[in-house]
DNA sequence: AGGATAGCCTGCGGGC
DNA sequence: TGCCCGCAGGCTATCC
């Protein structure tokens, strides 16, 4: 399940092969995993149940030429918490009118961007709802991106500019869990009456840390994901942002955690969840005291922890 | 208004 | 072997 470390690694693997190319061509398999310009606020579920519906006058934006960066050249890719943002520019040569074009790529539990070397002809794959063609830059291979998504929980969003997405991304979420400061933790934790691991997997009060990272950041940290954020004290707060970002930076090092469906977008998966103290090892040893691990659900979803070194 | 909850979706593994 | 059921959880809308 994409969280930072994924996306990160995804980003840094998609880089070379996608700045500098340039888009020659978009097949669209689903409309539904788009959200496009003036669609109504909200997320990728609203519009599905709204399409669901039938209800014909609330019916999705229609697609504009270049809204998906077809003709586009691809400038950059840039990352805040989970989202991927590829961001395209105009060749020289251009009307004036649209400069930038930005798509934001929510991977959601089970998405994936894939690339292929072929030039049209795709790795024939079920559940492929986006594919681009590439004519990559110079001493480049790739001809395809996949955007493929089993459970549809993820999508694609469309902005008409880069200050369109950063105005999103500055609005929805909080900063990026690789640069969390123990004063901001602090600021965002007191008053708040749910758990600290509610809070850990609110996007607008640090963005990137899913349900795996919320569980390793806090057994590093000693602290319990049953305790109210609001009783995390002020001297916990440094060793917390240490413990996210530590746990996250290790988790890119490592390529992230594969369990079942992640991989980066030339197939490599990740080794992190080798080194898992935690996630996924309920009722096993705690590698820190011996103890036996525990699970439960809290902020639904399912936690592990050290019930003898996270207090 | 902050916090809790429902629902979206498919694949897989355990149990029978 | 095959079917059924439970579970996995990121994100948003909605309810309280």
């Amino acid at each position: 399940m994409p969280e930072l470390p994924e996306v990160e690694s995804i980003r840094r693997a998609l880089h070379g092969q996608l700045v500098g190319a340039t888009v020659r061509g978009v097949s669209v398999l689903r409309r539904d995993v788009i959200v496009g310009l003036g669609d109504p606020q909200g997320g990728f579920s609203r519009q599905r149940s709204e399409r669901s519906a039938s209800n014909a006058a609330t019916s999705p934006t229609a697609l504009r030429p270049g809204d998906l960066l077809d003709g586009f050249i691809i400038d950059r890719l840039e990352r805040r918490g989970k989202q991927l943002a590829i961001i395209g520019r105009l060749p020289k040569p251009s009307p004036p009118r649209i400069a930038e074009r930005a798509l934001v790529v929510q991977l959601g539990m089970t998405g994936q961007l894939l690339l292929g070397e072929a030039p049209s002809n795709p790795r024939s794959l079920a559940h492929v709802h986006i594919r681009w063609d590439l004519a990559p830059a110079k001493s480049r291979t790739a001809h395809t991106l996949l955007f493929r998504d089993p459970r549809r929980f993820g999508g694609v969003r469309i902005f008409e500019s880069s200050d369109a997405l950063y105005e999103h991304w500055a609005t929805a979420l909080g900063p990026d869990a690789l640069s969390i400061t123990p004063e901001h933790l602090a600021r965002s934790l007191t008053d708040s009456q749910r758990a600290i691991k509610a809070a850990l997997l609110d996007q607008a009060v640090l963005a990137g840390v899913g349900n795996i990272y919320a569980d390793e950041a806090l057994f590093r940290a000693g602290i319990s994901p049953r305790r109210l954020a609001a009783k995390v004290r002020a001297s916990e707060a440094e060793p917390l942002a240490e413990s996210i970002r530590a746990v996250l930076e290790h988790a890119i090092l490592r390529g992230g955690s594969t369990l079942r469906d992640y991989v980066t977008p030339d197939g490599q998966p990740g080794t992190y969840q080798l080194a898992h103290n935690v996630y996924g090892r309920a009722g096993q040893p705690c590698p820190r005291c011996g103890g036996k691990l525990k699970s439960a659900t809290i902020a639904q979803r399912t936690t592990t922890w050290c019930p003898n070194c996270q207090r």
